[in-house]
DNA sequence: CCAATCATCCGAAACGTTTCGGATAAAGTC
DNA sequence: GACTTTATCCGAAACGTTTCGGATGATTGG
């Protein structure tokens, strides 16, 4: 592998001289920056990043901390989604993207924070961590620029984006109600998710704004997957066979929802309502397609590389972004 | 940031002791390695592995190559199957993962193995990319270690996991023909891929074995995508409006097919028998269900990243995996 | 008691780059 | 002609590690 040493010789100038010439500095006369490039090219040479990240004390990557990067939730093409937003950003720049993930089950040794410090990113996205992540403060607090997806915390370094989970779910809420349902119950995710406590309150504000209570009884725990989502919906119609609609945290969980329904007899939407949130991939296939909220999740993603790059580049100070949701409106619902 | 220098002159010993301390070597004395030790946690130190790279030559890392990562693609779940198998793989060793994408539209100034070599990967997994790609050949060639998915081509440094898909197709052919077709077409992704070329040869071979002919008219080409398969169906079907069974070279072109017909007021799979390839999520979720070749797309990855770092750790030689494949009868298929 | 072995430590070079501070010679200024 | 300016170049230090080749002193063997 040549290195600038070898341009050097070839060339007869100084490795000062090579470093300017091929960096575009103005003190290097035409003609040698010529002569440089074409033994460059002569020699087969690509410029080595670490010996630059060393002495720059920059390393031009960004690390993609995602949590649950498994083959199971890969159902769920949220992750994914958002994981081509950030690339999607990312490769207008010259940063690259390094993948970091934590497998829960086996004990990590490791903070984030020294994670990150180790490999040298400049910056991290976390995604899909759970709020009593022991680690979460600390990279919230820490000196590392990162910028969390769905997590609505504010640092010094730290900044996020996310949808209006409250509008969502206000919205999902209204829809029903101003379809004439009264018998309403919600599928939740788990009490460790941001996103659940906000779909909580702005669904029950919905109902209340009709004048419909929500009982902790009518809320169930899916644990954001199609399993636990059929399960919590069996336990909700063990306790109230008058039901008309559910509402669920996540797509998953109203497919899976939707699964006990009909394993009950009973039919979505003529029986029973199902609204989702997420819009996945799968809700547009499924029988009945599912009405849901849906989240450019793409966006998410996008926005997220570009405030980090921002805060990377430009020094801009943390924030947060909001990216639009929208309800929409397919089969698995109707009016009263 | 503490470095091993601050570590050495507030434990009173040298730079090397620390260094030699820390990895364990066995020439340190126990107390002082304790103390060594201990110091290191005071001062919060993280090893800089930059550094370690650049005098180690070994950076550790071992790149992602895929072309086509964009949000399109996300329907397939596919790539990230293979990814989640990656990544599987590789956090059981000391190895991260570094994402590299190529966006065909724009383009791309530097070769792969351009870039790979200046962010100084130790290997990488090629995927996604097709046969004419210019620069496939460079990196076949090339020096740096380099594990093909569903490409079968083997180099110095270069070998491939991939399934076998003149198998797979020849057990969709023998299933169609046993079950009483006679009036088949097959719809196939493009002639840039592998897999294309592989399939066709099975699915032909075992048609030919019945005495049926497969005539170029009744092949045409989707593309891999939804859209794509349910134009090709539809022309399929206006060329033969006696067909009874279409086996189509991807999940994704099947379900186009089953769209398209459906618009000609035809029925799955009482008119017109469908089979697809890959197993992909949407498969089991769609009306009617689909019957597919299934791959197991996991191990496609997990076998990529073992076969990689076995030749970067043991200098174990490219070789070739060949994944399981396996025919999943579901309800888009019928006896004749 | 002398030489050989051993345990423990360290200095300095090396990895490939960037960059600060200057050096040199030609050109311009009065 | 003496001075300043300009264009062009370069030496050497720095980034944080690893590791080679020794150095030191204590212990052992005969």
């Amino acid at each position: 592998m040549a290195t600038i040493k070898d341009i050097a010789k070839k060339a007869g100038v100084s490795i000062t001289t090579v470093s300017r010439a091929l960096n575009g500095y103005s003190d290097v006369n035409e003609d040698t920056r010529k002569k440089i490039v074409e033994t460059a090219k002569i020699l087969n040479y690509s410029p080595n990043s670490i010996a630059r990240s060393l002495v720059m004390k920059k390393s031009k990557t960004i690390g993609l901390l995602v949590s649950g990067f498994i083959r199971e939730n890969a159902k769920d093409n949220f992750m994914i989604e958002v994981m081509t937003g950030i690339n999607d950003f990312a490769s207008q720049t010259d940063y690259d993207i390094v993948l970091f993930t934590t497998n829960s089950s086996k004990q990590r040794e490791k903070t984030y924070t020294q994670l990150c410090r180790e490999r040298q990113v400049d910056g991290v996205i976390i995604q899909g961590i759970r709020t009593d992540d022991p680690y979460l403060e600390e990279v919230v607090e820490g000196e590392i620029p990162c910028v969390l997806v769905d997590i609505p915390r504010i640092g010094k370094h730290a900044g996020y984006v996310s949808t209006d989970n409250i509008a969502g779910a206000y919205e999902a809420g209204k829809y029903l109600t101003e379809a004439g349902h009264k018998e309403i119950a919600m599928i939740n995710g788990h009490d460790y998710a941001f996103v659940s406590k906000e779909r909580l309150e702005g669904f029950t504000r919905a109902l209340l704004e009709e004048g419909i209570e929500l009982p902790a009884q009518s809320i169930e725990n899916g644990e954001f997957s199609e399993e636990g989502g059929e399960e919590a919906a069996l336990r909700l119609l063990e306790k109230n066979s008058d039901l008309t609609a559910i509402f669920c945290s996540s797509d998953l969980m109203a497919i899976g929802a939707m699964n006990a329904i009909k394993s009950k007899g009973l039919r979505v939407p003529e029986d029973i309502s199902i609204i989702g949130y997420d819009n996945i991939l799968l809700s547009r296939y499924v029988q009945p397609s599912l009405t849901t909220i849906a989240q450019d999740t793409n966006a998410l993603g996008y926005e997220a590389a570009k405030m980090l790059i921002a805060m990377l580049d430009q020094q801009k100070p943390p924030g947060n972004t909001i990216v639009k949701h929208e309800l929409i409106v397919r089969n698995s619902s109707k009016k009263r």
